[in-house]
DNA sequence: TTTAATTCGGATAAAATTGTCCTATTTAAT
DNA sequence: ATTAAATAGGACAATTTTATCCGAATTAAA
């Protein structure tokens, strides 16, 4: 629903390695995957996928982890790290599924859809990483139920 | 996105047969796939879903096909067929997959995305099969492209 | 009654997604 | 130098989704 598991998993772990990176902690995917609560090589696979796509930065070695530069933490919005990991969002497949569709060939529901579509992209384009990670901070909201 | 492949070509076939059934024609599973350019015996399985469901009706035999009834015609709406398809929706799992998460245990995304929930929820309440399709039958929106 | 046109449903296959395991490499501390 | 703690990345396994095939059952017409 909307997102793949791989993209829930980066979005909460980058939520995660954002608010520790806000205190200049780096973290180790041992952590991240016990506080996001996700399977530890499965994530770590799409952490190497952020850090390749540049939302990410890892350090390798003893006391290396993963962070996030606080200029990527003012920048990167949730949009970024779906489509690193998902690819170009609604391009290829929409609703229904049909292939090259467009405003003059919509499907049966582009009318009604549209708008959600457009307010979905608006909402991932103006949330940001780091109003994500100090809602959190704040209690506000968090990466794992239980 | 959205929805599974198997429930975008369920709609697209029920909107089919649905333009088919308002001139009281009955249609078979060759015709359909052809006409929403899906594969056939996946749409079959995917048919049977929907007689199961009690959304479509199927005859048997020679001269047999799909249809649906006139009440259904007007009872059914986009969430019904969405629903037998892909399951409940969003309540198993939501933007950022947190098990069990609610207002009062939300993810960092939950108040931008429960509006776009509610409106995406609201459109597939309020969309009815039959609008769907006289849209298409009107040539105002179409279930394949070429 | 035979035949042809259908859906039904079980078995299977292919592809994509999700997930695990293991070794190599890197790096800081001792 | 050695060691311990990390990420990197390739190979593989499990699961889910998508898709195909085929025989059985049904039904109307010839
Ligand atoms: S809603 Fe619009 S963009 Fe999406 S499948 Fe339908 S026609 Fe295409
Ligand atoms: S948006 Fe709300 S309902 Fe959806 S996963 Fe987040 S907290 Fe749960």
């Amino acid at each position: 629903m909307i997102f793949s598991k791989a993209c829930e998993y980066g979005i909460r772990a980058s939520v995660y390695i954002a608010q520790k990176s806000v205190s200049k902690e780096r973290c180790n995917i041992k952590d991240i995957s016990k506080e996001i609560d996700s399977p530890e090589a499965f994530t770590a696979k799409i952490l190497q996928t952020l850090v390749h796509a540049q939302i990410i930065q890892s350090v390798k070695g003893a006391f290396g982890g993963f962070e996030i530069t606080q200029k990527n933490l003012r920048k990167i919005k949730l949009i970024d790290i779906a489509i690193a990991i998902d690819g170009t969002l609604y391009d290829k497949t929409c609703v229904l599924g049909l292939k090259h569709c467009s405003e003059n060939q919509p499907c049966p529901v582009h009318n009604q859809f549209k708008h959600i579509k457009k307010d979905l992209l608006c909402m991932m384009q103006n949330t940001h990483l780091l109003a994500m990670s100090t809602s959190v901070e704040a209690g506000l909201s968090c990466l794992k139920i239980a």
